[in-house]
RNA sequence: GCCCGGGUAGCUCAGACGGCAGAGCAGCUCACUCGUAAUGAGCAGGUCAGGAGUUCGAUUCUCCUCUCGGGCUCCA
């Protein structure tokens, strides 16, 4: 037999018998290797063990240390619940079950149109923690695309990934010809079609544990059959199970549904209506804080405050087209009979602000010394989401957006971009947030509106500024709308969903279909680019992200409540009254909780409100005008002087550049009143 | 919108072959006045999400609606 020659990651060679497996070869080197590998890399592609090394490969093992492993010890373990399910109800029928994010799925088709239910995915699991321990080896054969069907002949949604399966790939499109289909059989014939590679055998499987079940549309197509899938996790350990699921519980410990109801943030009562949501006192006090700091920012950024109507006349929205491509995400309209003959004229809650601004723009001659001319509102607007896409403040149906848009020249547009996304980043940060990655929308390949050249500009813009920011960059070519790229900031949440927050969105159409002009300095008529841009996305979703990013323990300068004052007993009510009187004097929050509990309930009770100083004041305070700090994340310290408590409030909050109280700064009020930089 | 699972006191949850509805916390009252993460006792609190049906009788069974959760699809 003749000898083929592999080499290993430390640079050394090993002789072979040809057709040796990757098995083979680990056995060669050790037996301790050839018990813990999982996976053979060989000249960087993944393959089963099993697999006869070519000639000249070099090879790497990959044990369960190796993260790589976790992909394949996810996608075997789909296939083992597949096994589970179809062999539990015969007539069964699968799909596709990938590994994800931290587990896998697998997607099912139940005869009869019959479903899983919660109590049947802990019967799934018995049976393949038995089919785990029977250590079935995984075994892998290829058939051309004609057997390849007929293997698949009693599963009719499996044909569909048979070309992707075959090209290696998830592109859809035709398999080659001639290319084979890879299948996996183990235990009593049980055979999946799938590309691979696998584990050795169901007993090198780790830990796992199935989640949930869920509907989800084969293909991921609306107009496809709605299938089961079920979810799972699973590890290569019983401790990464268990730390997973830790974590777990700390996101949904962190979730700002539960922290809004905890902290008396906000609610969404039934009677008003889904996705509507009101703000309790304490929410208010944030929201407010979020938004002054935000007008401060715009007013220094030179952007002029405007307002607009939450309804307006239908013709509007035909005019922006919103009527034309939206009506489905737009409340109904209210029909007004204005003349009493029964013609009616429609009127429609407002789901973008754009028109308005548009309107106020139009309402006079613009000159280009006045471009680019930034108008920001905090508008509400009101979008008829999908019952089943609602979701806490991400997903509201009445939401207020930081909405603002800039008229800008041609010439001018890539510099004022790029200003922009520093500016929308600056302020992110500046509300602590720094766990985002842009994505860049670009220019869809059918029809679009915009000449080549300003795509091209605009989108080079956005790029060469995101670039710029180090931050990780996501492309969505042609993933941008018909009428301009655009540019998004996503931000993940304690579940590690990502929401979109920020947008800058730049638009060559609006501008056509309202015919917007201005007088450039050759005195001939020029259409303005305009630019759509959103910093909180909506002030809902960014309150929701600064929730769960901050896990309801606000910064001081954002704390709804940033001291919470107890004295000892009654004598010491009126000192812990003033105060109180004082630190608001001073421009802070504060609230004072008398004697009527045990101080240490009611210490746990501001715990549990997250509040950023507990103050404690005693007989010993009173004598010497001091107070007990009791700091959050902090350890408690006594007898501190009342002005050195305040001193340091004051340097805390300042040092961030925010306002120190509640209430527009007078830096607004001028900027806002004086005409816009350019 | 679609699939699955929920909705019992303000909150977290028990419960009932179909026969007067339960706890803890929160609230109120009283006592306690306390120096750093739950003092004690008492009181009050519910059309068991809403509507219809079956039944002598429905919170419990059936249907519809609303609503919440997890996904899918969608997100100007």
């Amino acid at each position: 037999m003749s000898a083929i020659s592999v080499t290993l990651p430390d640079g050394s060679q090993r002789e072979l018998d040809e057709g040796s497996t990757g098995a083979d070869l680990a056995a060669d080197i050790g037996s301790g290797l050839a018990k813990a590998v999982l996976i053979a890399e060989v000249n960087g592609e993944p393959r089963d063990l099993s697999a006869p090394l070519p000639d000249g490969a070099t090879v790497k093992f990959l044990t369960k240390r190796d993260p790589e492993v976790l992909e394949h010890l996810r996608h075997s373990t789909a296939h083992v619940l597949a096994q589970a399910v179809l062999e539990m109800w015969p007539g069964a029928t699968f799909a596709g079950g990938p590994p994800i994010e931290d587990g896998f799925y697998y997607d099912f088709e139940l005869p009869d149109g019959a479903t899983f239910s919660e109590d049947d995915l802990a019967r799934i699991e018995k049976r393949m923690t038995q089919i785990i321990k029977s250590n079935q080896p995984f075994e892998r054969y290829e058939l051309d695309l004609d057997e390849a069907m007929a293997e698949m002949g009693d599963h009719p949604y499996k044909p569909a990934f048979m070309s992707a399966a075959s090209a290696g790939d998830d592109s859809d499109g035709e398999a080659p010809a001639g290319e084979k289909i890879s299948f996996y059989r183990n235990g009593d014939g049980f055979v999946d079609m799938c590309r691979g590679p696998h584990l050795p055998s169901t007993g090198k499987l780790g830990w796992f544990k199935l989640m949930r079940v869920a509907g989800a549309y084969f293909r991921g197509s609306e107009s496809n059959p709605m299938l089961q899938r079920i979810y799972g996790t699973a590890w290569t350990s019983k401790d990464d199970l268990a730390a997973h699921l830790d974590r777990l519980e700390q996101a949904a410990a962190r979730d700002h549904r539960r922290l809004g109801a905890e902290l008396d943030l906000f609610s969404f009562p039934d009677e008003i209506g889904s996705g509507l949501a009101v703000f309790h006192p304490k929410g208010g006090i944030v929201r407010m804080l979020m938004e002054d700091y935000s007008r401060k920012r715009h007013a220094e950024a030179g952007y002029e405050f405007v307002n607009s109507p939450h309804i307006t006349k239908e013709n509007l929205f035909q005019t922006s087209g919103h009527l034309e491509w939206f009506a489905e995400g737009m409340f109904p309209p209210m029909q007004l009979d204005l003349d009493g003959d029964g013609n009616s004229t429609d009127y429609y809650l407002k789901p973008m602000n754009c028109p308005f601004h548009i309107l106020i723009f139009r309402a006079r001659m613009r000159s280009y010394r006045e471009l680019p001319l930034r108008m920001f509102e905090f508008g509400a607007v009101y979008r008829y989401e999908k019952s089943g896409v609602l979701h806490g403040l991400t997903r509201v149906r009445g939401l207020t957006m930081d909405d603002a848009h800039i008229f800008t020249t041609k010439e001018n547009m890539a510099d004022e971009l790029g200003s922009l996304l520093d500016f929308v980043l600056s302020l992110l940060r500046d509300y602590g947030l720094d766990d985002f990655y842009l994505e860049l929308s670009t220019r869809p390949e059918e029809k679009a509106v915009g000449t080549d050249a300003e795509w091209e500009e605009a989108t080079e813009a956005l790029r060469k500024v995101a670039e710029g920011q180090g931050l990780e960059l996501v492309m969505d070519p042609g993933g941008g709308a018909f009428y301009g790229p655009k540019i998004s900031v996503q931000a993940r949440d304690a579940i590690g969903r990502t929401w979109q927050m920020s947008t800058i969105q730049v638009d060559f159409q609006l501008p056509q279909r309202f015919e917007l002009e201005y007088v450039g300095s050759d005195g001939e008529r020029h259409r303005p680019i305009m630019i759509h841009r959103a910093l909180f996305g909506s002030v809902e979703r960014f309150f929701g992200v600064l929730v769960e990013h901050y896990a309801g323990a606000f910064p001081t300068w954002l704390a709804p409540v940033q001291a919470t004052i107890l004295p000892v007993a009654d004598a010491h009510d009126d000192y812990a009254h003033a105060l109180s009187a004082r630190l608001e004097q001073a421009g802070y929050r504060a609230e004072v909780i008398e004697a009527n509990d045990t101080l240490g309930k009611r210490i746990r009770n501001a715990k549990g409100q997250k509040v950023p100083y507990v103050l404690v004041v005693g007989d010993d305070d009173v004598a010497s005008d001091t107070v007990g700090v009791n700091p959050r994340g902090g350890s408690v310290e006594r007898d501190v002087a009342v002005d050195e408590f305040i001193a340091r409030l004051a340097a805390e909050v300042d040092s961030k550049g925010v306002p120190e109280a509640p209430g527009v700064d007078q830096r607004v009020i001028d900027a806002a009143s004086s005409p816009a930089s350019s």
